[in-house]
DNA sequence: CATATGTCCTGAGAGC
DNA sequence: TGCTCTCAGGACATAT
């Protein structure tokens, strides 16, 4: 499930595209449900053959390559989904190919569930779809007065506040469980009820924990999906305190078990002992 | 208005 | 062995 630190991984991946011109847009015959496309493959095709790619970026969890006519196209990875720009992991889940002239060749979109997206906006669309009333302020870039004056009227636990993107982009299930351990502070917690050194703290394992992650290229989970390519995982997950660790012992205190809750219909994990209600 | 729930999808693993 | 069932969760639509 590519978060903040996969997705940024993937653009990094495909950041020499920049300066290249769309060629081709194919979408290989798969037996399996095709992505999401919008608009649809011809329309799409008509208005992005032969346009230039300015910028590789990202909003959030998504990949952002924008164009020479000021359209961007949006690559949404959700579950499964991964930016490559080459050696996928295999054929059959191979969504989309953009062929390219210029300093690299092509870019897949690769899906073994098929959630992903891949949108054509133009800037009015990108502004309501995509806008700050839309995606809230990048995990990266947000200060911690900010993040703060976002969250602390909620209701909510501070665990499923992290998770909306909304009030925050790029922060999913799994580092929301490994930032909140860090910080010391117990998932169900009220946004309300935090102090605000507990805000600093969340703030800075935060930072600490994403940019530790894009070092390491992001996680890869047990079902393996995500990766650089072909046989490249990420790493990270030989960092993770909590996640799918419930049952072993925290590797902070040395004593407790970390325990699995659902929150919101999303696992979460925590070290009872080290994030005290 | 804020928060909660249902939906999409495929493959892995459990249970019989 | 092979079937059926459940589960994983990002983002969005719909419901409370």
């Amino acid at each position: 499930m590519p978060e903040l630190p996969e997705v940024e991984t993937m653009r990094r991946g495909i950041a020499a595209a920049a300066g290249a011109v769309i060629e081709k847009i194919t979408r290989p015959p798969t037996p399996l449900q095709a992505i999401i496309m919008e608009p649809p493959l011809g329309s799409f095709r008509r208005h992005v053959v032969g346009r230039r790619i300015e910028r590789v970026g990202r909003l959030g969890k998504r990949v952002l390559l924008e164009l020479d006519s000021g359209d961007r196209i949006v690559m949404e990875p959700r579950m499964t989904g991964l930016v490559l720009l080459a050696a996928p992991p295999d054929r059959k889940h191979l969504r989309l190919i953009i062929e390219l002239t210029g300093p690299i060749e092509q870019i897949l979109f690769w899906d073994q569930r098929g959630l992903g997206v891949v949108r054509l906006v133009s800037p009015t669309q990108f502004d309501e779809c995509y806008g700050p009333a839309k995606i809230g302020p990048d995990a990266l870039e947000v200060s911690v007065d900010e993040l703060r004056e976002r969250l602390r009227h909620s209701t909510r636990p501070i665990k499923v506040a992290l998770l909306d993107q909304k009030a925050l982009a790029g922060v999913g299930n799994l580092y929301a469980s490994e930032i909140l351990h860090r910080a010391g502070i117990h998932p169900a917690r009220s946004c309300r009820r935090l102090r605000k050194d507990q805000w600093q703290r969340i703030h800075a394992e935060m930072l600490r924990v994403l940019h530790d992650a894009i070092q390491h290229q992001g996680s890869t989970l047990r079902d393996g999906t995500y990766r650089i390519a072909r046989d490249v995982p990420g790493d990270y997950q030989f960092n993770h305190r909590v996640y799918q660790r419930h049952g072993q012992v925290c590797l902070a205190c040395g004593k407790a078990q970390i325990v699995r809750i659902v929150q919101a219909q999303r696992s979460t994990f925590y070290c009872p002992a080290c994030q005290r209600k």
